[in-house]
DNA sequence: AAAAGCTGCAACCGCTCCCAC
DNA sequence: CGTGGGAGCGGTTGCAGCTTT
């Protein structure tokens, strides 16, 4: 497109930071507070110059300075690996939101989005690598006997998550280009557009779209949403229609629909949803038995979505 | 003990989104 | 309304440390 680069990469340092360039960083933070990348590095640099220091400052790309700050010097990051929980709290914000890692990191105090991004790229795949190999393996074994089909768990488990949760975002985007999508996924769940899940007035609602309107659906939306927006957004319904993997924000998202659902019953849905990633934890750690097919959605009483995994 | 292979993580790259003009 | 620039995000790469042979 033309368009001029950030920096300019012949005259800027690349690669490791050094103790000298980090203090640089940290102290002009610190001091100034983070935003305007692009200028950080001259201005901490001018800076030392004031204070009579000797180095010439940050001789690096602004980016990169940000990068820097965000995944590494941050006073807030917490070291070391990951625990249970969090294994399992990734393992289920996955499975709604894909590769967001921000949205993921934003639910994880202390953990950035490059720092979980490594790690399911490391553990998580690596685990579902295995799986499949012992599912491969379990598969020959099995047909040599003369046996029926063998499964992987987890590439199941991984390939029902996905396509529950593209069927949810699916849904969504028909319905907020409809009509009230509050009303639609919330109250009722009777909206035509939702037949295939619904099926009828008196089914129950869709379980990813009653966890939207739940504390896990609002904590999203707010971490999708930068608080200046806020502020400027208007209160009422009628925002545009937005797709749902963009911004999470899903229109017609009021007050009045979370009415809708009682707290206690927003917490029942939230514990089923704990409940069936436990089964994945579980799962993950070589547990290899009987799979649950979606336990939480045939407590809703749900089952047609998801059968055609078996 | 040394070389080869593997793993995990920090950092970079390129793209998209958002906002100001 | 169109354009340019800044910020942020996800994917990818490179390297250091560890393990295996």
């Amino acid at each position: 497109m033309g368009r001029t680069p950030c920096c300019d990469s012949k005259v800027l340092k690349k690669g490791p930071w050094t103790p000298d360039e980090d203090k640089l960083l940290v102290d002009y933070v610190q001091a100034n507070g983070s935003g305007n990348w692009r200028l950080l590095p001259k201005l901490a640099g001018e800076a030392r110059v004031r204070d009579r220091w000797v180095r010439a400052g940050l001789n690096r790309c602004g980016k990169s300075c940000r990068l820097r700050w965000t995944n590494y010097l941050r006073p807030d990051i917490k070291r070391g690996p990951f625990t249970p929980e969090e294994h399992k709290s990734i393992l289920q914000l996955h499975a709604i939101v894909g590769n967001k890692w921000s949205m993921i990191a934003a639910q994880l105090p202390g953990r950035t989005d490059n720092e979980i991004k490594n790690y399911w790229n490391t553990n998580v795949k690596k685990q579902l690598r295995q799986g499949q190999a012992a599912a491969v393996g379990e598969q020959a074994a099995l047909a040599s006997l003369g046996g029926g089909a063998a499964s992987c768990p987890a590439a199941r488990h991984m390939a029902q998550w996905e396509t529950a949760r593209l069927e949810a975002e699916a849904r969504l985007s028909l319905l907020s280009g409809t009509t009230s999508v509050a009303t639609a996924s919330v109250a009722a769940s009777s909206s035509s557009s939702s037949t295939a899940a619904a099926g009828g007035a008196e089914a129950p609602p869709d379980i990813y779209l009653r966890l939207w309107n739940s504390e896990v659906g609002d904590s999203f939306r707010k971490s999708a949403r930068s608080a200046a927006r806020e502020d400027q957004e208007p209160a009422n319904a009628s925002d545009e229609a937005a797709p749902v993997s963009a911004t999470f924000a899903r229109p017609g998202d009021d007050s009045s629909a979370a009415s809708n659902v009682t707290a206690a019953a927003a917490a029942d849905e939230y514990q089923v949803f704990l409940d069936l990633a436990a089964e994945d934890f579980e799962l993950f750690h070589g547990r290899h038995g009987g799979f649950p097919l979606f336990p939480a959605v045939d407590m809703l009483g749900e089952t047609s979505l998801y059968t055609a995994f078996d």
